[in-house]
This record gives C-alpha cells, sequence and structure tokens, in this order.
RNA sequence: GGGGGCGUAGUUAAGUUUUGGUUAUAACGCCGGCCUGUCACGCCGGAGGCCGCGGGUUCGAGUCCCGUCGUCCCCGCCA
C-alpha cells in the first residue's frame, strides 16, 4: 500500500480539535500493544508520542501484516483522527484525548532486535559501554535525547545573547601550530611538508588576540578544543567551548558585558530564571574560606583558621607543633548540628578524603552533652582540652551541642585545599545542596605564575595573561606576588569559564616569557608571530573562554559531560561505536612520512 | 604513570567470601498461541549461556591463584 510520504503533523500535536481530519504520520514504533482484533501502536518521533488504532473495521489491509511490526521500526501511516472514549483517555500523554484510526500504511523501515529497551517508560538501562556502542540507538531514548535538546536550546540561547551584544562569529584554524607549554596536544602529520605537524589547538587564544589586532572588536566562536589528557567525568579529548573576546575594556567590563551574555542566555533557556548579580571573590577570599578557587556557595560549611596559641602547650603533639612562621596552620570547619550523623568508622572514612586531597590528616570534636566540659564530647582531643582551651574554642568556632568540629594541620595551601575537598564531601554527605539553585560566582585576582614541584616558575592560567599593574613591580623580586588580571566563571562548584585581560605590548608579553625562562630564540620561534603583531596597534583586550559542555551538564542535571555530547569518548578516549582510534596500513604512514615499531 | 569498582542469556542483575560439587537463577526483551479498548496491556507455552579472554591449582572452577583485555570512578596530569 503506497501513499504519499508527506507528514501532515508530528506526533506531539493532534488534539480533539483535529478529529475527522484525514493525516498522514510517520516515527518509530514505540511499542506494540496486541489485543487480538485490536492492534495499538503507539508511534514515536522527537516531539512526541501518538497512539495509533489498528481495526479490521477501517483498515484496508490484513490486520495480521499489523502483527509482524516490531518495537523500532519506522512506519507512515494514514488514518483519520478519533476522540477516544471518555474512560479511554490517557492522561500521561499530550495526545492522550486522541488516536489515529490507521486506514493505510506502510513500512518505511524494518528494526533487528534491540540491544536494550527504548520505549518511553522502560526503566531498564544497559550498561555504559552498551549504550556506547549504540549511541544512536540511545540517543533515540528520552533522557538522553533530552539532554542533547536542552544542549541545542542552551547553545541556541547563548548564540542568540552574543548576537545581541554585537558579537562576531568568525572561524579560526583546527589546523594550527604546536605550542607545548600547556596541555598535551594532538598532533597531524602533514603529508605535503614531510616531517611537519600541525597540532589541533588546547583553545583557539592566540587567533582571538590576533582578531583583536585586525579590529573585530567583540569576537564570539561555539568551537571545539583538543587536550591530549587523562579523562575524567567531566573531561572529554575534544571538547567545546564559548570563546569570546572583547577590545577597548578593562576587567570590570568584560565581567559586567559577559554577566549581561550569560544572564540574557540563562532567561531564555529557562524564562523561570530569575537574574541575580554574580557574586565575586578573589582568590585569596576563596582559598581562605572554601579552600577552593570554584567554591560552591549554596551552602555554608566555611574554613575558619585556628589560632595557634589556643593549643599551645595542650600535650597533643600534632597541634602542638604548628609553626606559622614556616607557613603552617590551623583550620577548622564547622558542621552544624549533625553529631548524630556520624559515627567512628565515618570519621575514618572521612580522614581518607581529607588525605586524598593532600592533607596532613584529619581530627575531630563532637560537641555534645555539655558545652563546657570536653570529657562528654567526643574526640581524639578531648583529654588534650582544658577548661580554657574549650571557651575558646567554643566561643571561636560559636559552637552549639551536636555540632562537629573538623581540624587538619599543616602546610597552609594543602590544609586549606584539603579542607576544601571535604567540605565538598561533607555537603553531598549532609545533603545540603539544593539542585534547583544556581550559585553564580566570579573569582578574581588569580596569582599570575604557580610553581611546579620542583619550584620552577608557570603561567598559572597562560603566558598571554596581564598582570595587575599594581603588582608589576615584583617582576624580579617576588613573582609569586604578583596577581593577574583573570577571572573564572564558577557555577555551584563548577568551574565553567576562564578568562583575562590579556597583554597588548610587546615588552611586557617578553617579560612574562622571560620570567617563565623562555630563551630569546624560543620566544621568537614559538611566539615571534604573536610580538610581531601585537607591534602593530593592538588594542586592550580581554575575554573568557565558557565550558559549554559543563555548562549544559549542570543546566541539564547530568552527571558527566558525556550525557550532553551527541557521540563521546570512553574513559580511555576511544570510540566505541566506530572503534577510532585505529592503526593505519604501511603505506598509508609511508605518504605521511610516519615510521611505526 | 598509580589506585579502586565492575565484567554471568539480547539487556539488567542474583549466584563468587563464611562454603569449589547434580541440570547456573530471575526480571525485562525475544519466539509461538489466545484475546476489540490497551497505553509498562493481560493470560498460556517455548527458546536462549565459551559465566570477558588465556593460563594455573584441583577428581572437579562462574566460584580459588596468576596474567591479560574491556569499561567506569579517582589521584597524577588538564599552560
Amino acid at each position: 500500500m503506497k501513499f504519499p510520504l508527506a507528514r501532515t503533523h508530528r506526533l506531539h500535536e493532534l488534539r480533539p480539535s483535529h478529529c475527522g481530519q484525514r493525516v498522514t504520520l510517520m516515527g518509530w514504533v514505540n511499542r506494540v500493544r496486541d489485543l487480538g482484533k485490536l492492534v495499538f501502536i503507539d508511534l514515536r518521533d522527537r516531539w512526541g508520542l501518538t497512539q495509533l488504532a489498528f481495526t479490521t473495521d477501517v483498515l484496508v489491509t490484513p490486520l495480521a501484516e499489523v502483527l509482524a511490526v516490531r518495537d523500532e521500526w519506522v512506519l507512515a501511516v494514514q488514518g483519520e483522527v478519533a476522540a477516544r472514549p471518555q474512560e479511554m483517555l490517557n492522561h500521561k500523554l499530550p495526545t492522550g484525548e486522541i488516536e489515529v484510526q490507521v486506514t493505510q500504511w506502510q513500512v518505511l523501515s524494518t528494526a533487528e532486535v534491540l540491544p536494550f529497551p527504548i520505549a518511553e517508560g522502560a526503566n531498564i538501562t544497559a550498561s555504559d559501554s552498551t549504550r556506547s556502542t549504540y549511541r544512536y540507538l540511545d540517543l533515540r531514548r528520552s533522557p538522553v535525547k533530552d539532554s542533547i535538546l536542552q544542549r541545542v536550546k542552551l547553545v541556541r540561547a547563548i548564540r542568540n545573547a552574543l548576537e545581541a551584544h554585537d558579537f562576531l562569529d568568525i572561524e579560526t584554524p583546527l589546523l594550527y601550530k604546536s605550542t607545548p607549554e600547556g596541555a598535551r596536544e594532538f598532533i597531524v602529520p602533514s603529508r605535503i611538508q614531510p616531517q611537519h605537524f600541525y597540532a589541533l589547538p588546547q583553545s583557539p587564544q592566540l587567533f582571538k588576540q590576533l582578531l583583536m589586532v585586525a579590529g573585530f572588536d567583540r569576537y564570539y566562536q561555539i568551537v571545539k578544543c583538543f587536550r591530549d589528557e587523562d579523562l575524567r567525568a567531566d573531561r572529554q579529548p575534544e571538547f567545546t567551548q564559548v570563546d569570546c573576546e572583547l577590545s577597548f575594556v578593562d576587567q570590570e567590563q568584560v565581567l559586567t558585558i559577559i554577566e549581561q551574555v550569560v544572564q540574557l542566555a540563562l532567561q531564555e533557556f529557562n524564562p523561570d530564571y530569575e537574574p541575580r548579580p554574580f557574586a565575586r571573590m578573589t582568590y585569596a577570599e576563596a582559598m581562605d574560606n572554601y579552600g577552593s578557587d570554584k567554591p560552591d556557595m549554596r551552602y555554608g560549611l566555611k574554613l575558619q583558621q585556628v589560632d595557634t596559641e589556643i593549643f599551645a602547650g595542650c600535650g597533643f603533639q600534632v597541634l602542638e607543633d604548628v609553626v606559622p612562621a614556616d607557613g603552617e596552620a590551623i583550620y577548622a570547619i564547622k558542621a552544624t548540628n549533625c553529631g548524630d550523623k556520624f559515627s567512628r568508622r565515618d570519621f575514618e572514612q572521612l580522614q581518607e578524603v581529607v588525605r586524598t586531597a593532600g592533607g596532613a590528616g584529619l581530627l575531630w570534636i563532637k560537641v555534645q552533652q555539655t558545652l563546657d566540659d570536653a570529657s562528654a564530647w567526643q574526640s581524639p582531643l578531648k583529654k588534650y582540652l582544658d577548661a580554657a582551651r574549650v571557651q575558646n574554642l567554643t566561643k571561636l568556632l560559636s559552637l552549639q551541642l551536636g555540632d562537629v568540629v573538623f581540624l587538619s594541620v599543616g602546610e597552609r595551601q594543602r590544609t586549606r585545599l584539603a579542607l576544601g575537598a571535604l567540605r565538598v564531601h561533607l555537603a553531598e554527605r549532609l545533603q545540603l545542596c539544593d539542585d534547583q539553585q544556581q550559585c553564580w560566582l566570579w573569582v578574581t585576582d588569580f596569582p599570575l605564575f604557580v610553581r611546579d614541584r620542583e619550584g620552577k616558575l608557570g603561567a598559572a592560567h597562560h603566558p598571554f595573561t596581564r598582570p595587575h599593574a599594581d603588582d608589576v613591580q615584583y617582576f624580579g623580586s617576588a613573582p609569586d606576588k604578583i596577581r593577574a588580571c583573570a577571572h573564572d566563571l564558577v557555577l555551584n562548584g563548577v568551574e565553567i569559564g576562564g578568562g583575562s585581560l590579556r597583554i597588548h605590548e610587546p615588552e611586557l608579553q617578553r617579560q612574562v616569557f622571560a620570567a617563565l625562562q623562555l630563551s630569546a630564540q624560543e620566544i621568537d620561534r614559538k611566539f615571534g608571530f604573536l610580538l610581531r603583531a601585537l607591534r602593530y596597534g593592538t588594542p586592550p583586550h580581554g575575554g573568557i573562554a565558557i565550558g559549554l559542555d559543563r555548562l549544559a551538564m549542570l543546566l541539564s542535571g547530568n552527571s558527566s559531560i558525556r550525557d550532553v555530547i551527541a557521540f563521546p569518548k570512553t574513559h580511555q578516549g576511544t570510540c566505541l561505536m566506530t572503534a577510532a582510534p585505529t592503526t593505519l596500513p604501511a603505506e598509508v604512514l609511508r605518504d605521511y612520512h610516519i615510521k611505526v615499531d
């Protein structure tokens, strides 16, 4: 039975008002319900479901042929929209008040038995590897499909917001030059230039700066970036950034304009979103109060430094031995009224959390029975806490009965980071995070440099980041003190974006390269093109790159960025569907001048 | 580079220790039959297994040991 293949409606839109209309529908078989002389098929497309009814009363073909139809076949049907009897309405379905009584139909495509159920409402999910192998089927499933659709909506909203603010979408090359300063790169051999290699960009950083030199004030690009590093739940070898750059701006303007763009995009993405100014915090404040450069502001559990005087002479070695002059400190986190939620074994687990995060160890105090007498408390410290110390601690931390105090001791930065990790762990454990809440935060004034384990200076962000004008004086004497005009955008404890003002003076840029101990030849070979460009009239400029995958992940309520990428890689960087990467035949490698053992 | 979890019908899991032992269990799916108001339809019947792979211990291994592969999570790494 053949009829013209032109859909009259999508599968979410038929209503009682369409009753009596002759319609042509197409889609996948979501489910077949065979009642003998009556067969129902739910037909599905990306918009929704519509129930088809097949009966001998109106069907012009044998009903037996319908019984051969299986899940996920692709059908085209013609029929009449009919109201369902009052007691047969399905209120779970937007189209649940009607059905289509099929007169003729055709099979557009059959499907083999599926590796996992796809139908709406199917509650068994296959393993990640099975789903990845059949990603195109997984994408038909509602939660997965919805996440991708949310991402599509987000991208559209971001693009609209950027366009509304006069940003220009300009593409930059993917075949780029190797600049092995930061992450490891993906390398692309050149066939035409023997033994020469392109690299795939870790970000379009230098090209967007060159676009500013070129005069394209307000550039953006929603662009793939590549890093050949090990993967995580929130890290893929190729990922997408919303890359932005503006000219003739100071840092305040960058933050203001980007914040406006993000707010505008969020409002289009979710009309219920109520814009509130993003919080601001310096890196120093973030580290000191939260032990993190990307604090989750949805809950408290702030870090508090404890004066070493309180424990002087207490008899407990670990606390007595702290030497502030050597950069050591005691930090505490108070968890309010949750003593009953922690057993001795729980504390041991938490100790492990702190150690994994690089902390030296963890001490705890369960404040119970009385506020005045530590002998009633539960703590490895209790016999070292005399009345005066109890009083000091109670006052410092405003202790109440039922509170739990966590203490960690050691080198300042390590200890803060370890307690920062504990803070995140505690919040999850005590369920302090409201999934509906969005806490946006700008973190500013990062250090310009960080030292690696050998003490060698490296760029904290990247070497094109502008140093704070007040701190340039420290270049020769104390480079660790130099703050950068850098900013990170944080949402609920996740780094969503990072950016900075850039250096637009060749001499200052040279100074930074020199501080990073690049020789004059290296500077010239790697970044000569940049220094040359900066000499030809470069406006002050700055920008940001926003991690689209992570943002889409958070806004769609997922916990892995794989959920918002149509075809993600596995944890090992492979593709189970296509089996990439592969080896290559010797003759191909020869063309590319590559020898393999 | 290091640590950990998992791997059993098409799929998801139970069984793996304390205890190695007859025919490896269930649900969903699949196949066949019945049913004109279902919508996770129902009822009856059936098929389906290299227990990831290789080696070892043992009379005997899904179960114990060694190795290996795959996948997930974490640390390192991610200027």
